[in-house]
DNA sequence: CTGTTAGCGCTTTCAT
DNA sequence: ATGAAAGCGCTAACAG
């Protein structure tokens, strides 16, 4: 059983006092380099890993983050990473932490400019992003390492940037077990359609693309001779994404497979119901409540979910600690590639 | 953003001392009906949720629990248990609670009823269980709650008993959801094997029972024309299993499926990897290092895990917030049922 | 540069 | 039955 030392061990076993030790714990300086040597090695000797709770609770210094996040409603994927970041804020701090958020609209890249230019004139300590703009997220985050502030991203990684962390799935390999499932529970000979969303003007998300282009090697290297198509849908509009979809299906009637690379299978799994269309395989991204439910009701066949709480929980956590302790881990955090089914949903949604 | 009250906010608001707050948190008595309610009325209107980490700075009683556990080596299943007890302990304690561990050679009763014996001996305030005999879990359970010590059960639910809670997955849904999945990657047509430990006079475990009887529930649902045979290893004898092997695979020579209720998969996975087997798509158990090389081998198609680790922290975290709280929450908390393929193994074991 | 010390929120002893 | 106050491990201001 690992002993826990204290920091008044530390400083004896160093041959200093407790107040050395803490000024090398937080980089603190005003230490010679003996001194700082010796506090090292004790450190090292003990495999000393700091206690974020219990430092809290003396920290004099106020701390300020500020989160960047696309705006949601209510059981919005959005809402799940936010849910995080509140529970590292109530877990970490005694008020002494705060958090400010700034929302944009994701598809409105004037909103993401605002949001990010609301954001950089506030005094901060630390910056949370989940981007969905990538050349809007390159600009600010460089000015943030200008002013030697550090930032993570959530969900997304922006390449070209210098984040102190990253937690978010791995879209290539994501995608690519979306379609190993879907070729496991389609018909054979059935086709596959890959729902997008339609968008006025602005491409696709990064996030959205690199799924893409894992399930699509996967159909190549394991069944080069299933078609795929493209069928598309409204984000708000969702009369005018069933006639689309309808004309879709009309024209495409070999489809025993589809796949939405975020967390609006529940537009396309809807259609089905709705339709009462039963002989689609339906597979889609995030527990989200519209989700979980028609993945009850049989619509959609499977989920995949990559834990955007404990993204949200991880991003601040991280950020603190490198605050506190200048401490610096793995900077890409790959989340579990989570496979959910009607039979294993209830359990998943419970389990904290 | 949830304002974090202070016990001393609490005391304020409900017009009393911050001792009679704590009185009331800890149920430690001495406190007039009056005061009681009161301050209980506004515990729940801010929804007060006491923090472990900081409780524990201030206590002054040393609390110690007990563990009994199977006995493992390096690698083994409920080692991973075990290092979610330690990281509960190291979270939680600064060394005023201890953890003292009783191990018992699963296959065997004596040793099981000595582990038993040895920790009933000890003056302790919790138990923690991860039970293989049935019996003897419920005989000494008996004990336990007679003398008021809370326990709590990891990996296996005993009947007939009274845990403060319970930490382990839905076997018979478990059993159901490794059925889905084998009959979606097995050729059609082909026969399913199911795989079991050779016992030596002993019954097998709840666990596997329940396991079996989801699996098979689930063949009868839905491919009832699909032939379950099954096949037998030994735990510990290699060569002997491998013959048992051979002769079972020369008698049954339809087979593309096969499945083991445990995490002893690894023997099956090895033993069609030495005879270069590659048309049986198994299915496991336990993201146990022999089981996760196979996984990535090809020979086992896919692991069904329980988070282990989970398991033995949240039941340090429960005894301890009983202990400390009198807090009881729901008693059957079961586990995510998570599917690991080769493709999302990594990302799994590397998110803590 | 360093040690001392007050103070954080929570617990618990001790008068009252 | 209750409040005051001391103590826990950690931080950080302060005096030297």
């Amino acid at each position: 059983m690992t002993k826990r030392y204290r920091i008044k061990d530390i400083a004896q076993m160093a041959g200093v006092s407790a107040g050395t030790v803490d000024r090398v714990i937080h980089n603190r300086g005003d230490v010679s380099p003996e001194s700082r040597q010796k506090v090292e090695d004790t450190l090292r000797k003990i495999d000393y890993r700091p206690n974020l709770s219990l430092s809290s609770i003396g920290i004099k210094k106020r701390y300020t983050l500020v989160a960047i996040l696309p705006q949601f409603t209510k059981g919005e994927y959005w809402e799940q990473v936010e849910m995080g970041i509140q529970r590292a804020v109530f877990e970490f701090s005694n008020t002494r932490l705060k958090v400010r958020s700034f929302y944009y609209d994701q598809f409105d890249l004037f909103s993401c400019r605002q949001a990010f230019n609301k954001a950089s004139s506030l005094k901060c300590d630390g910056v949370l992003i989940g981007a969905t703009f990538h050349d809007e997220a390159m600009h600010f985050t460089s000015q943030f390492s200008n002013r030697g502030i550090p930032y993570v991203f959530v969900d997304t990684y922006v390449n070209n940037t210098r984040p102190i962390a990253f937690f978010g799935p791995h879209s290539y390999l994501s995608g690519y077990v979306e379609a190993k499932l879907l070729l496991h529970i389609i018909e054979p000979g059935r086709d596959i359609a890959i729902f997008q969303a339609c968008r006025i003007g602005n491409e696709s998300s990064t996030q959205t693309i690199s799924r893409k282009y894992g399930f699509m090697s996967y159909i190549k290297e394991h069944s080069p001779e299933t078609k795929i198509l493209f069928g598309q849908y409204y984000n708000s509009d969702i009369p005018a994404s069933y006639e689309k979809m309808d004309r879709f299906f009309a024209e495409n009637r070999n489809i025993g497979g589809a796949v939405v690379f975020n967390s609006r299978a529940y537009i396309v799994g809807s259609y089905l119901r709705d339709r009462n269309i039963r002989n689609i395989r339906l597979i889609g991204c995030g527990t989200i409540e519209p989700n979980v439910t028609l993945l009850k009701e049989g619509y959609i066949s499977c989920l995949i979910a990559e834990r955007p709480e404990y993204q949200g929980y991880m991003g601040v956590k991280t950020l603190l600690e490198y605050l506190l302790y200048n401490k610096q881990g793995e900077v890409a955090n790959y989340t579990p590639i989570d496979i959910i089914i009607p039979e294993n949903v209830d359990f998943y949604l419970e389990a904290k």
